[in-house]
DNA sequence: TATTATTAGTTGCTTACGCAACTAAGTGTA
DNA sequence: TACACTTAGTTGCGTAAGCAACTAATAATA
């Protein structure tokens, strides 16, 4: 196996996490928004009525992390918090209307990274290079998960 | 175009850049060093010599990052800042010896997590995988650097 | 040659994120 | 019923990273 692309691997993921921040960032900045709460917006557009705990291992990410991006969105305006008396701990997760007028919006947002990524993939590579993605985070999860 | 896929990219490329950095910073920790210096390590590993802003460049972040980075990289005895009286405002960077004999470590570290993520991955997926990759970092690449 | 522009590197500020310690609520068991 | 365990969420802390303002050195030009 060649060295070069164990090398790289790493530095083009990192590269594209770095630059879809920034574009996301760039994009977001009008609606009050960053990198750091989009997907959490897009997974409840699926799933309105999660739980921040739900939310975070859906995503993969940290409920410390989940509970900031969460604050944020609620502060402005695009989530609501609701306890019910069955269990008092946790907290669901709704859409607020202005949460539902920016879906498309994000959806466009979305499909702008994803075009200007792909841009010269042709449609099979498109969909391989997604299948070797999902392949490769459900590595990257076992692994990790099977740590603990 | 299937949303779903679109929706997906961003979170693989997240999920394996996040979980990527636990696995380096676990692997790093008793070198004392983290998932921010690795790179710039890397880089120069096969070019001694370059300046702070040319690695990088290479890597395509920001000089302020790199910076620090390479304070870190100083700090711990990996590389060195040498000055030439050609250009005073140039600090070319060397390895120690110490960073010599981590090469090996760290190639070593690398593959671990390549083979992780790309566990059962048949030989021409993985090689298929990392055209993939390559061409969607160029693709951010040339998009972003347009935009300036 | 004096002034202006560019370049390399540093540093302050902000955001994203993981980890760990904590609180409060709920569940299980002696 | 009392005490231990688990679970949802919050918060403090540290690291990684981009952006922008800054300094000092060099290059370009009037």
């Amino acid at each position: 196996m060649d060295n070069t692309k164990q090398h790289s691997v790493g530095r083009w993921i990192s590269l594209l996490h770095r630059y879809g921040n920034v574009y996301m960032n760039e994009q977001l900045k009008a609606y009050n928004l960053g990198a750091g709460q989009y997907q959490f917006l897009a997974v409840l557009y699926d799933n309105e009525g999660l739980s921040q705990d739900e939310l975070a291992h859906t995503l993969k990410m940290d409920k410390g992390t989940a509970a900031r991006a969460i604050a944020k969105l609620e502060k402005e305006g695009y989530v609501e918090r609701k306890t019910f008396s069955v269990d008092k701990r946790i907290k669901k997760l709704y859409l607020t209307d202005k949460a539902h007028a920016f879906k498309s919006t994000l959806t466009s947002i979305l499909s702008g990274w994803s075009s200007i990524t792909t841009k010269n993939l042709s449609e099979d590579e498109h969909v391989f290079a997604m299948k070797l993605l999902n392949k490769m985070s459900l590595n990257a999860e076992t692994y990790l998960d099977e740590m603990k």
